[in-house]
RNA sequence: GGGCGAUUAGCUCAGCUGGUUAGAGCGUCUGCCUUACAAGCAGAAGGUCCACGGUUCGAGCCCGUGAUCGCCCACCA
């Protein structure tokens, strides 16, 4: 006997407990020693810090989709979770909760604020994998990685020192992106850039030599006017020709320095003259190296006014000096003018404060020598982009890079493994400390620096699989299949990541990527904790299911568009996870009454035992299922998937199939089928919606189903020989008729049991089930029908319901059928008698519209005939 | 300043290489407690595919111009 299932799916109880039973069972842990073919996926490792947002819950069904569906193709699937130490992300989400309970990162020292990050960790990692173990992600947790692991940390050093000992790491003294408030050194990408409203001031300096002549240069910056060492014009720049070589004095201070001849003045742009600020602006920096200036400083690493040249304005922050030296300017008479000026201002990603470029010493990576390798793996098509328009993306930007600024002045990350003698200054790179200075045998202290946290996710792909050991894993699954992100880390951790792979391992990390949307918010904006209007996955998980929130989400995975996600597509996806289970109610029973058993096995292809046209038709239909979601998949049409599986298995399983059921003679016969075609059905709805099926297809089988979970069923392939045309246009027939007797009876608002009358060929269709779908009583041929109201045609046929109604609106019906009709076979004719049309269109689209020219012209007979029939107004 | 994407039903979106009557979900309207499901069933209404021009036998789809919105990149002080 069958289960009775409750009367409602109840996500809330039934998913919870499939997730923990599926890592209790180790269900989805990889095997390196298989003989199978190997199919592997990284994890694109979330912040240890934060807490899974919708965002990660759409990478992660979408990976978990593809995921379980290469798994139930048999392969021997790895999808390797784990987190990244998101350094500055990390440190500053402690230092502020460190700091709501008092303390500060300085006062603690280095050690003690290590270690509390490392308990910070160790919760909010605990945490991420709970939530994802809930949302069904079908991970190998005994592989589970995280990038501050001791093995992973190996790499790191490895790569690092390799780097260097092959000069493509470097360090040195040079202007950077400066976040004042993080007070470290960020890269290129760490600065965004949005259009503001500043101003830029005109600002004039004195000849040195004849007062009261002034050369004016404008400036966004005026606090850096302290900085100054020269003043550049163009050298083309008629207006100051005889200003070059001359001195002038930089405003409130005494000092004069040199006009000196540079492109980098525009001759549009302001004034034409430009202030050259080596030590706090990057072009500026640039000319100061080919000229050979000095290089002054007026601003420290927090941003205040400091040194031997801030004067006055020592100690104010940099705007409140900005504010203070504008005014002082403009009481020396030497503001020539104010005006609003656009620019895009570099902010820092994390905390928003303006970037102040500044001068240090800090470690870089060579890109240009490793680029080259990760621009040829992606022209040769190594590796491959969806959509595929961020091909074009990538290689834009692998042309055009900058030196990669790699160390960061903060505490929470890998150490530097360079190592400095107090004593010679000597510097040692190593993989492991050194006992002492090889120089001078002096102590030798570790670099403070720690690296930017994507050199370590750069790793990411070979680091997990137990790289620089040749590990039994790295051979079996590295490079990797495929990689799911979203399009924000394409530069940070995609692009990386081939660099590194490629130059270290000799291959590329990962065969495909599929770059995944932004979820917004139903009006589309984005999700934001300050606007309010974030969407939580548990929340909404726990509202509607697991299954209906994972099926939004692949819904609505159109590649290359934004999710606009709105709660009533949930519930609609809710709705369907119910269908699903009242279908297995109603099966359930079916195989009751008929004492029928569970299905035979769960095969690879699906094919009706025995059984009638109906039986022939679903079977065929889920057939042609598997195969469009094998293609879809496939291609990573996501949404394509979804709206199959949702069509087929409303639509046409419950609305058709399951509705034929309930009359048939042959329960038995009927039941096997039954039972076969929903066991196949939940198999294509698994990898979209694991624990529904899980829970049905296990009660289908009562204990004792042929695989431990029908994730490791195998997913249904296309059997050839299962398609039934036949089945299919006889399916056609039966349900253009049904439909049409249907609108009929609901335009004459007939009560059941009203009679139906036909007349033309039927084509073998089965007026019983006709009948059943109908409610109609009876169903009977006529030679000919005339005089009667209601009628329509379908399938060569035309019908007619024996019940009164109103001539007119039955007149203006069918007259306007009439209209549609003669409109279609025009077009339709007119096609025909295109000379182009018949040479070039395909064949098949040619014979199409003759046939259905041939059928417009029947049906518009038929309805000229009724029109004829009626009886007069 | 460069580059990219979007504009299709009231709303949110599909529509893959040009070819049947442009589809779906939600919403709306009408009728149904038909013994799996009212989280349901059946039926219906609703579209000048942003505009203009072009290519083609044929354009929602290709090309050009423009409009509106959005995103990315960029060292014009």
């Amino acid at each position: 006997m069958f289960p009775e299932l409750a009367k409602a799916y109840t996500p809330q109880e039934i998913e919870p407990r499939w997730a923990r039973a599926w890592v209790e069972q180790r269900l989805f842990q990889a095997d390196a020693a298989s003989p199978r073919e190997a199919w592997s996926l990284v994890i694109p490792p979330p912040n240890v810090t934060g807490s899974l947002h919708m965002g990660h819950m759409l990478e992660h069904t979408l990976i978990d989709m593809v995921v379980r569906w290469q798994r139930m193709q048999g392969k021997n699937v790895l999808w390797l979770p784990g987190t990244d130490h998101a350094g500055i992300a990390t440190q500053m989400v402690v230092e502020r909760a460190l700091a709501e309970q008092g303390q500060e990162r300085k006062a603690m020292g280095r050690e003690a604020f290590v270690e509390a990050v490392w308990g910070w960790k160790r919760q909010s990692g605990d945490r991420i994998q709970e939530q994802m173990v809930r949302l069904g992600a079908s991970c190998d947790w005994s592989r589970a990685r995280f990038t501050l692991d001791e093995g992973l940390s190996r790499a790191v050093r490895e790569v690092f020192v390799r780097l260097y000992e092959e000069g493509l790491i470097y360090r040195g003294r040079y202007i950077v992106n400066w976040c004042p408030r993080c007070q470290t050194a960020v890269s290129d990408l760490e600065v965004t850039h949005e259009a503001e409203t500043g101003k830029l001031y005109q600002v004039r300096y004195a000849a040195a030599e004849q007062p009261g002549e002034y050369l004016t240069v404008a400036t966004t910056r005026p606090e850096t006017i302290l900085a100054d060492v020269a003043v550049a014009v163009n050298p083309a720049d008629g207006r100051y020709r005889g200003w070059i070589g001359r001195q002038v004095r930089v405003p409130l201070t005494g000092r004069t320095v040199a006009v000196i001849a540079d492109e980098i003045a525009q001759p549009e742009f302001g004034t034409g003259a430009v202030k050259i600020t080596p030590g706090h602006d990057p072009n500026d920096f640039a000319v100061g190296e080919r000229h050979h200036l000095p290089q002054l400083v007026v601003l420290d690493e927090t941003g205040h006014m400091s040194g031997e040249h801030a004067g006055a304005y020592a100690g104010l922050e940099r705007f409140a000096a900005r504010k203070r030296m504008v005014a002082d300017l403009e009481g020396a008479g030497l503001l020539a003018g104010v005006a609003d000026h656009g620019l895009a201002l570099g902010r820092c990603q994390r905390c928003r404060t303006v970037i102040e470029p500044r001068i240090s010493t800090q470690w870089f990576v060579k890109i240009a020598p490793l680029a080259e390798a990760a621009v040829e793996v992606v022209e040769r098509e190594e590796i491959t982009f969806t959509p595929e328009n961020n091909r074009g993306i990538y290689l834009g930007w692998m042309a055009n890079l900058h030196d990669w600024c790699i160390s960061r002045q903060l505490w929470w990350g890998h150490r530097i493994p360079a190592w400095h003698c107090a004593g010679c200054g000597k510097m040692v790179v190593a993989r492991e400390a050194p006992a002492a200075c090889p120089g001078c045998g002096g102590g030798m202290e570790q670099d403070a620096d720690v690296l930017d946290t994507w050199f370590s996710s750069g790793l990411w792909p070979f680091s997990t699989l137990g790289w620089p050991e040749e590990t039994a894993d790295l051979k079996a699954f590295y490079p990797t299949s495929l990689l799911i992100t979203g399009f924000d880390i394409l530069f940070f951790w995609v692009a990386r990541m081939i660099l590194l792979g490629v130059h270290f391992t000799g291959q590329v990390p990962f065969r495909e990527v599929y770059i995944h949307a932004l979820v917004r918010d139903a009006d589309r904006q984005k999700m934001s904790k300050t606007k309010g209007n974030v969407i939580d996955p548990l929340v909404v998980t726990e509202k509607y299911g697991t299954d209906a929130v994972r099926f939004t989400l692949a819904a609505m995975a159109a590649p290359g568009t934004d999710i606009a996600l709105a709660e009533e597509r949930m519930a609609g996806y809710a709705a369907f996870a119910n269908k699903i289970w009242n279908a297995a109610r109603f099966i359930f029973l079916q195989l009751n009454q008929a004492g029928a058993g569970a299905p035979a096995g769960s095969p690879a292809e699906l094919r009706a035992e025995g059984g009638n046209a109906v039986d022939r038709w679903i079977f065929s239909r889920l057939n042609a299922v598997a195969a469009s979601l094998n293609r879809s998949l496939g291609e990573y049409r996501f949404h394509e998937a979804a709206e199959t599986l949702y069509h087929f298995f409303w639509h046409e399983f419950c609305d058709w199939y399951l509705e034929l059921t309930k009359r048939r003679e042959d329960k038995a016969v009927a039941a096997a089928n039954l039972a076969a075609g929903f066991e196949g059905a939940l198999r294509l709805l698994h990898p979209v919606m694991p624990f529904v099926t899980e829970e049905l297809w296990q009660a289908l089988y009562a204990g004792a189903a042929p695989h431990a979970s029908i994730a490791l069923a195998p997913f249904p392939a296309a059997a050839l020989d299962a398609a039934d045309a036949e089945a299919e246009r006889a399916m056609a027939r039966l349900q253009a008729v049904v439909t049409e007797i249907r609108s009929l009876a609901a335009k004459a608002n007939a009560a059941p049991g009203f009679a139906v009358r036909w007349s033309g060929e039927d084509g073998g269709l089965e007026w019983e089930q006709v009948r059943a779908l109908t409610r109609a009583g009876a169903t009977a041929p006529v030679e000919r029908i005339e005089g009667h109201l209601h009628r329509g045609r379908a399938a060569g046929m035309e019908l007619q319901l024996a019940i009164a109604g109103d001539a007119e609106a039955e007149r203006g019906r069918l007259a306007k059928e009439r209209a549609g009709l003669a409109a279609r076979l025009a077009t339709a004719r007119a096609k025909l008698a295109n000379e182009g049309f018949r040479q070039r269109a395909k064949a098949e689209v040619v014979a199409e519209t003759e046939r259905l020219a041939g059928e417009y012209e029947r049906e518009l007979r038929q309805v000229e005939a009724a029109l004829g029939a009626l009886p007069e107004a």
